[in-house]
DNA sequence: AGTCCACAGGAAGGGCAGGCGA
DNA sequence: TCGCCTGCCCTTCCTGTGGACT
């Protein structure tokens, strides 16, 4: 009784905290977008066009994670809609991601999703692809329209099922009378175009933008502008948002990340019921986040590599480093006790090799002269990451 | 100077589950 | 429903290599 008590009076104590939780969220749009005009500019003015019914370049937008490039596509693309229903033009603007899992991550999936968005509904399958083409054209060129499609992660779609798709998306429209079709591509990958075939290449990237990192100044401002909306006054102290800012900037400038942070930190200190965020939240947030990132690797891993990584956790417990031959050994070991067919030497250097790429550990390649060479393993992550994950892995296998 | 250890790591391809599209 | 395709995990076979030892 008490218990739940105390719950519910830490929970009202922590309504004072957040004002609004969305406005951290990565789907919230300021009404302001700031270090960001002239990416902005940029881009309304070439799809400024659109507003006399004739047809935009199409444009190629890249930068990192997290540099606002969504965002500024969205927000460049609302207000053109809103001009245009203004002044009587024919604007229409969609917004595909091409990572949802089961809904654009498919050729058929992305115009089903396209004719969908026009108000038209198509079968999951069963359909030709030049079917929903012949449809989509169709659809685009009902009236006197500029479409705009925007076509975000799509060095993921790409990556799914090549660059035809492209090509057959940027072809279309030759096949329109009335309306026009303009293509805004949107990649994190700075070498995706290159990888490209020429000819999309050429069509699809008319005009570029680069969004580059924020740094540590400008990530602070952000943050202020949504803390300013999400908090209630007087709970966040500079130190807390120059920290996010700092961390953030760290890790390639990534505002997703430094809004994350600062929305984790408020959650840690309304849990806790505490009155403000502190520094020392923001500590912890960092922490849970790493911690939360790591675990769920691991556990998306397959099973031998957490094998292998069991193995270098056990190994560690009695040494300070361990060679690969080490590894293999024990990891030999594991999978006679747990009666799991081993993989070959050779995997589990590729193994080895992966665990290091996704930071859970270091290698140095050194030789011994005489006694060969390795890989010198030491292990990256915290103590508290390791014992979670040390524990973790042993619950699974034992 | 040459040898040789204990691997690193590239290339090519097998096999299987699951998804895709007609 | 069913054949085909893809991605993932893995194997086989292989060449490369820094430096202690002879």
């Amino acid at each position: 009784m008490t218990q739940l008590h105390e719950i519910f009076t830490n929970f009202l104590n922590g309504q004072r905290i957040f004002k609004n939780r969305d406005a951290l969220s990565i789907s919230f749009t300021p009404e302001t977008i700031l270090h960001r005009e002239k990416q902005i500019e940029e881009l309304g003015k070439i799809l400024a066009p659109a507003l006399i019914g004739c047809k935009p370049s199409n444009v190629f937008i890249y930068g990192r994670t997290g540099t606002g490039k969504s965002l500024v596509s969205m927000y460049v693309a609302k207000e053109l809609m809103k001009v245009s229903r203004e002044n009587g033009s024919n604007v229409k603007v969609i917004y595909v991601n091409c990572k949802m899992k089961k809904v654009t991550d498919t050729e058929y999936r992305i115009l089903a999703y396209i004719l969908n968005e026009f108000g038209e509904k198509v079968p999951f399958t069963g359909l030709p692809t030049e079917e929903l083409y012949k449809r989509v054209v169709k659809k685009i060129d009902e009236k006197e329209q500029v479409v705009i499609l925007i076509l975000d992660e799509i060095d993921a779609l790409v990556e799914k099922v090549g660059d035809e798709i492209l090509y057959n998306i940027t072809r279309l429209n030759q096949e329109l009378k009335k309306a026009k079709l303009s293509i805004i591509g949107i990649t994190n990958d700075l070498h995706f175009i290159t990888r490209l075939d020429p000819r999309i290449k050429s069509s699809l990237s008319e005009e570029e933008l680069v969004f580059p990192p924020y740094n540590a100044n400008q990530l602070k401002d952000i943050l202020e502008q949504r803390a300013k909306i999400a908090f209630h006054e007087g709970v966040v102290d500079k130190a807390v948002i120059e920290k996010c800012a700092a961390i953030a900037a760290q890790e390639h400038g990534d505002a997703r990340r430094a809004l994350d942070l600062l929305r984790v930190a408020g959650e840690i200190a309304e849990r806790r019921g505490d009155k403000k965020v502190t520094v020392e939240h923001v500590d912890m947030a960092h922490e849970k986040i790493e911690r939360d990132t790591f675990i769920e690797t691991i556990k998306h891993q397959p099973l031998h590599s957490q094998l292998v990584f069991y193995s270098i956790l056990e190994l560690l417990k009695t040494k300070k480093e361990v060679t690969t031959g080490d590894v293999i050994d024990f990891y030999l070991e594991v999978c006679k006790k747990l009666s799991i067919k081993p993989v070959t030497e050779r995997r589990i250097s590729d193994l080895i090799a992966e665990l290091s790429f996704f930071g859970f550990i270091d290698t140095k390649v050194v030789s011994k002269g005489r006694y060969g060479r390795t890989r010198i393993i030491t292990l990256r992550i915290s103590k508290e990451i390791e014992e979670k994950i040390y524990s973790m892995l042993l619950e699974k296998f034992y």
